[in-house]
DNA sequence: TGAATGAGTTTAATCGATTAAACAATAATT
DNA sequence: AATTATTGTTTAATCGATTAAACTCATTCA
């Protein structure tokens, strides 16, 4: 009933061998083709409504015009941002993308790789989940273009487009301090992910530089298992402190969502008792009642380079290229100097 | 350097036929083969790293294990969401997602759909834009598996998974009119889209059936162009009305969170000038300083039962699934009854 | 002993394209 | 007229698997 229409239709069809059809409908030896027929052929692609077979090309060409992309979790509206704008700049060049979510987790890392693998994507976009080094350089071997965004390992000559972590940390304290908040916390996770290690050295670096001695219950780093509730803890204990901080520096979105929802619950006056900043961008900041002081990655730019360095990179480039863009601090409401409270 | 190895590589170095060693990996007529044969082939396969050529193998058993996911956009919440869900039980199945977005654009889906198919993807699962019933049908023509999700079109027979939206939205207005509010306001789109009408259809319903007259101007349906501003004039507008609404339904989470920043800083008292339940869930609803009451899809239900209908449907089930989940309504301080006002 | 059975393996066609190389027919060149 | 070029098209191999059917032997049975 439906059978789908191949080149060996439209060559009955028409009268011709499936090289002249594939041919035409490739746009190659122009010059050579008859018109007349090159027309009748196309008419009758059209006509029967033949639609080349991608799995059939891919075969013979090794190329899939497939993109995989691995981030930690497509829910999450940091990496479903991305993912949005990947798509639109792959688009472009005719990548269609697929994608997984790694949770963070090194094993699910590698059966995608694997998977995607196995389905020959030209080349990857990676979030590397935590320990998964060995994945990364297994791939440089295999020669498999990809690209690592948002974080990276800093001794792998990799290809990476991420923030200016150490930077954007410390110029978020630093704003911190200059609003005249002195004793600064800051919830992190207990990652060696490079990313999160740098925004942990940026604020430390910051409190040092402005002389301001870091007391070590300061920085709370989550361990596994549920954030909410560690999240929760920690900040009540930041609170608790016989000296409680005036700040925190909160390092994602996801630990910012759960520290406000605890602050709203519990009545935390922001920023008269505490002062926010946080990495990351969500329209759930500007709905806090004090509009959130946060630090904006450059995500447009962010995904555009990736793809299009991946795209090269498919293109046979070898040259590696490592980016890290600089992220912009919106300050707001949360950070309202402190002498001045409102 | 690094040829991929294929089956005749094994084949070769064990010295048997390929057709042996896909049996053997395939776990094919295992009773007829010599098991010693068998574990050489499997270890000559470890060994050599060898990784089945997926390409090759869809082109010949005409299966890709690939679902195409078209939704309105992928960076929206609610649709990364769905994203997930369907991406993991997808993958207890072993299929893959490649998604796209339509950004409720009739040209933009027939496009996805186009590329979708050329790929051969073994289903979509379609949250369809506006107009595009025509694209719908011939794929159903086609005998293409899929899912609407979301949305779906009523005089289609087709599958679908989706909200009792005239109950969800009825339910939504029933609540504000027993808690007292009398002046109720919705804020949807200028839309054809079936669920839409339905959101609509229920809001008109319930405030019919409780005999509270229907000013025509409490409904505002906003056109095409910038979101942000039209919700801003609607909200202004229904708020300057002679007797201005004392609730509102805002149909939608992006309607809802541009209508909240506003209500924000226009310094709106929420609920005792406006009471507010909007559709949808966003974190960013916990944000807001009344958290809001919002009707609770079943995102993990529909996504697991739209996956697992087109899983059916691709594995030759003809029967057509339609599926109208109810909503929860989450009831929250943004609604909190009329006469004891806090 | 010859035929039938069965175990273990191979042959070869196929999926639907791509593409180098070969070929036929005509035109241009010497 | 013989040779070479040019134009238009076809042949056939190939990508890497899958799989029905065929083919060897060795064994069993009548």
């Amino acid at each position: 009933m439906n059978k789908r229409v191949s080149l060996k239709d439209i060559a009955q069809k028409v009268g011709v061998s499936t090289a002249l059809v594939s041919y035409v409908l490739n746009n190659q030896k122009q010059d050579r083709i008859n018109k007349e027929v090159a027309q009748r052929i196309r008419n009758t692609a059209k006509e029967l409504n033949y639609r080349t077979n991608l799995i059939a090309r891919s075969l013979k060409t090794n190329k899939t015009f497939t993109i995989g992309l691995i981030v930690a979790d497509i829910s999450n509206p940091y990496f479903s941002s991305l993912a949005r704008i990947i798509e639109d700049e792959a688009d472009k060049y005719n990548y269609t993308v697929v994608f997984g979510s790694s949770d963070e987790d090194a094993q699910k890392s590698g059966k995608l790789i694997d998977v995607f693998l196995n389905r020959h994507v030209d080349g990857l976009i990676i979030a590397p989940a935590q320990a998964t080094t060995e994945q990364i350089l297994s791939l440089q071997q295999q020669d498999i273009p990809f690209v690592l965004i948002d974080r990276y390992f800093p001794n792998c000559k990799t290809n990476h487009v991420a923030l200016d972590d150490y930077k954007a940390a410390y110029t978020a304290v630093k704003h911190l301090i200059d609003r005249g908040y002195k004793r600064i916390g800051m919830i992190s996770y207990d990652s060696q992910l490079f990313n999160l290690q740098e925004r942990k050295r940026g604020y430390l670096a910051a409190l040092k530089d402005n002389t301001i001695p870091h007391k070590k219950n300061w920085l709370r780093e989550l361990g596994s298992g549920p954030v909410r509730q560690a999240v929760e803890k920690s900040l009540q204990e930041l609170l608790s402190l016989t000296q409680p901080v005036d700040a925190i520096l909160f390092a994602s979105n996801t630990i910012a969502l759960h520290g406000l929802k605890h602050i709203n619950t519990m009545g935390i006056r922001v920023p008269e008792e505490l002062a926010i900043v946080s990495f990351d961008e969500t329209e759930a900041f500007d709905l806090f009642y004090a509009p959130l002081t946060y630090i904006k990655q450059p995500l447009l730019e962010m995904g555009q380079m990736a793809t299009r360095i991946l795209l090269e990179s498919i293109g046979r480039n070898n040259k590696i290229t490592q980016v890290n863009l600089e992220g912009e601090l919106i300050i707001r409401q949360s950070t309202t100097p402190k002498t001045k409270k409102r």
